[in-house]
DNA sequence: TTCTAATCGAGACGGTACGTCGCGTCTTTAA
DNA sequence: TTAAAGACGCGACGTACCGTCTCGATTAGAA
C-alpha cells in the first residue's frame, strides 16, 4: 500500500528537492511543474508522487531543510542584542533570493488549507514557541514588560518584518530590524 | 485594436466579477478557473479576455469595489481612538469570509510580479498613504513621537494583524488591535 | 454535452485520419500512440478524444475512407470472372502496406468486442451482403449451385484469402484466387 | 548470460501461465498487463522477464501446452470422416472460451512480426505439415483431386473456420465443418 | 428607423501539464 | 543462484484548462 522506506533512493529524494528549489527561484512556485522537476533531477514523475502528495511538499521540504538551525535563537543574556542578532538572521533570509520559495510557499498555502496547516505546525510554530521561550527568560530577568503577552510580543515583532516582504512594500533587512526594535522596546508615546 | 468601452455590457461585466469572487471564496483562487468563471457568469469566456488579462485582474477589481472606503481612515482629532477604529476595521476584513479573495489576491502576488505591483500601487499604496497623513497629522500635534519614521510606524502596526491573517496563526481580531496598540505605544520596555 | 458537429474542422479530420493511417502503416497499430498521431497531425490530442472514443475508431473510419468502392461487385452476368475480378481486389489490398491498418485492425478486434462489433458492422457485413447478393444473381441463373448456402458460399470463397493474411502462412495473390476458384467450383473429389 | 534452466522453478513456471491464461481468458491478452500476471501467480515480475521475452511469449506457450495432441490427425482410412473428425476438433477449440487466448495471440501477432513468426513456426506450422501429410496420404489413395496442390486444400478447409473466428461473424462449429466439407468436395459448380 | 459594425454566448481548437498506469530494469533480503 | 518484492526511470494514457479563434445572434450608435 504505503511505499516501503527502506528501499527509498536517497539519491533521487535529495535530486528532487534541490531541482525543485532552483525551479521555484528561477520562476516561482506556481510556474513551476512537478514535469519539470522530474525531468531536472533525471527521476520519473511516478518518483515524486510515491512520496509527496504535491509539489508543494516538496518545496516545504526543501526549505525546512534549508532553514535548518539558520533562525535558532541565540541567548547571551541581553536580549535586545539577541533579537537583533535572530530578527537580523530572519530579514535576511525573507529578502534573500535564495529563499523566495519560502514566500511562494505562504503564497499557496492561502489557498491549500492543508498546506497551510503543515507549514504552521512544521515551519512556524516551531520558531514561535523558540521566540517565546527566549522571550519568556528575559521576561522573567526582567527584560521585557512583564504584563506583556508573549504571543502579541511576538507578532508586534515579526508580523513589519513578514509584511514588507509579503506585501512588497520594500525588502526586510537588518536596518528595518534595528528601528523596528528602538519602537518597539520605546513604544510611540511621544517623550513628554 | 482595444476594445470599445461604450459598448460594453455592464450587466456581462457585474456578473463577471461576481462569479470570480463567489468561486474564489467557495475553493480559493488557485482552485477557480476562467472556465467555471465565464460559466457561472452566463458568459463567454472571451468576454473575460477582453476586459481583464487573467484571473487575478477581475479578483482584484472585484476586492476594490468590495473595499470602497470600508478602511477609510477617520479623524476625530484623537489619534489612538482612530486607529483603534480603522485598525479594527482592517482586522475584521483580514479574518472575514467575504474579503478570502484578498488573502488568495496576495498570495498569488508572490509569484506573479505584475500582479504583486499593480496590487502594490492599487490597494495597498492609496491606504498606506492615508494612514500616513493621519499619523503626520498626530505626530505634527504631538500624539505620536516626533523620531518616529512613519512608514516604520505604519508596519508596526499593520504587520502583525497581517501576520497573523497570512501565517493562519490565529485570525485578527478587534481584540488583537486592542493589545497591539497598548504595546506599541507603551513599549516593550520594563516600567522601572 | 456532445460535441457540435456543425463547427467540426475538417482539416483537423482529415490530418487525424492521415496521421493515423501513416503511422499505423510505419509501425503498426500497437505501437501507434494518441500522442504521436495528435504531433504528426498538427493538432491536440483533444480533439481527437472529442471526436473518436480510441485510435482504433480513427482508423476504422480510415480504412473505410480507404476502402470506397474499391471492393464493389461487378456483375458482367459470368459468375467466374466477376469472383475473379473481385477477389483478386480483396486479395490486392490485404497484400497490400495500405491496407496493414486493415488487418491490425482485426488483430486489435480480437480483445476488443466493441470494434468487433463495429468493425463487422461498418466493414463486413456491408461487403458481404454485396457478396451474397451477387451470388443470388447468379444462383437463380443456375451458374451456382442451387443447394449451396450463400453464406457458407461467402466463407468457403473468402477464408482461404484471410486465411492467409491473418495467419502469415504467404501473401494473398490474384494466383491464389485462380487457384481457388478452380478447386472450390470443381470440388476435392477426384474425378472418376 | 541465460539462467540456469536446471534451477528454475517449475511451480512458478507453472503458476505464471495460468495466472496468464486465466487473465487472458477474463479481459483479453490487451488488458492483461505482466504485473496482473505477476501478482496472480504470486511470483516476482522479474521471473517472469527472465524466462519469457513478453507476456505474448507465456500465452503462446500456455497455448501449446493446451492445445497438446487435441488436434492430432487420425487416419482411419477415410480421408472425409478423418477430415470431419478432426476440423470439428479444430472449430470447437476456436468457439472455446478456453481457447480465447489463441485468438487473442493471432490478434497479437498482427503488428508484431516476431510474434508472428514464432506462432507461425510453432504453432501453425507443425499443424498445417500433419493436414498436408494426411492429405497426402489421402491423395495418393485417389481419394482426393490429383491436381489439387496440398497447400491450397488446407486453405480452403481451414480459412472458412478461421475466418468465422476471426471476423466474428458467427462462431465455428462442426455443423460448419459438415456443410464446408459437403461444399468443397462437390464444388460450386451447378449439376447439369 | 434602419443599417452596420462591435460585442456577446458558445464552444472547438492547438497546446501544456496533470496525476496514474504499466513497462522493463535494478536492487535488496530470504531461502 | 534463484526467488518475491517492489522502487526506479520512462513513456503514454485520458482529462482539465489555458488563451485564441471562429461562429451566428443581439444590440446599440451613426446614418
Amino acid at each position: 500500500m504505503s511505499p516501503n522506506l527502506d528501499r527509498r533512493s536517497e539519491r533521487s529524494r535529495q535530486a528532487i528537492i534541490e531541482a525543485a528549489m532552483a525551479l521555484c527561484r528561477e520562476q516561482g512556485l506556481a510556474r513551476t511543474t512537478v514535469e519539470e522537476i522530474a525531468k531536472r533531477a533525471g527521476v520519473g514523475k511516478q518518483t515524486i508522487y510515491r512520496w509527496w502528495p504535491s509539489k508543494t511538499a516538496v518545496v516545504e521540504e526543501g526549505i525546512n531543510e534549508l532553514a535548518g538551525t539558520a533562525t535558532d535563537f541565540p541567548d547571551t543574556g541581553d536580549l535586545l542584542a539577541d533579537l537583533r542578532t535572530q530578527m537580523a538572521g530572519v530579514a535576511s533570509i525573507l529578502s534573500s533570493p535564495l529563499f523566495a520559495p519560502y514566500l511562494s510557499l505562504i503564497g499557496a498555502a492561502q489557498d491549500d488549507p492543508e498546506l497551510a496547516k503543515s507549514f504552521l505546525d512544521g515551519l512556524v510554530k516551531p520558531r514561535v514557541n523558540a521566540a517565546r521561550d527566549r522571550l519568556k527568560v528575559a521576561q522573567d530577568q526582567g527584560q521585557l514588560r512583564a504584563d506583556a503577552d508573549l504571543d502579541d510580543v511576538v507578532e508586534l515583532l515579526y508580523g513589519p518584518i513578514y509584511y514588507r516582504a509579503l506585501l512588497r512594500t520594500r525588502p526586510p533587512s537588518p536596518a528595518q530590524v534595528d528601528e523596528l526594535l528602538r519602537l518597539a522596546f520605546a513604544g510611540l508615546t511621544p517623550i513628554r
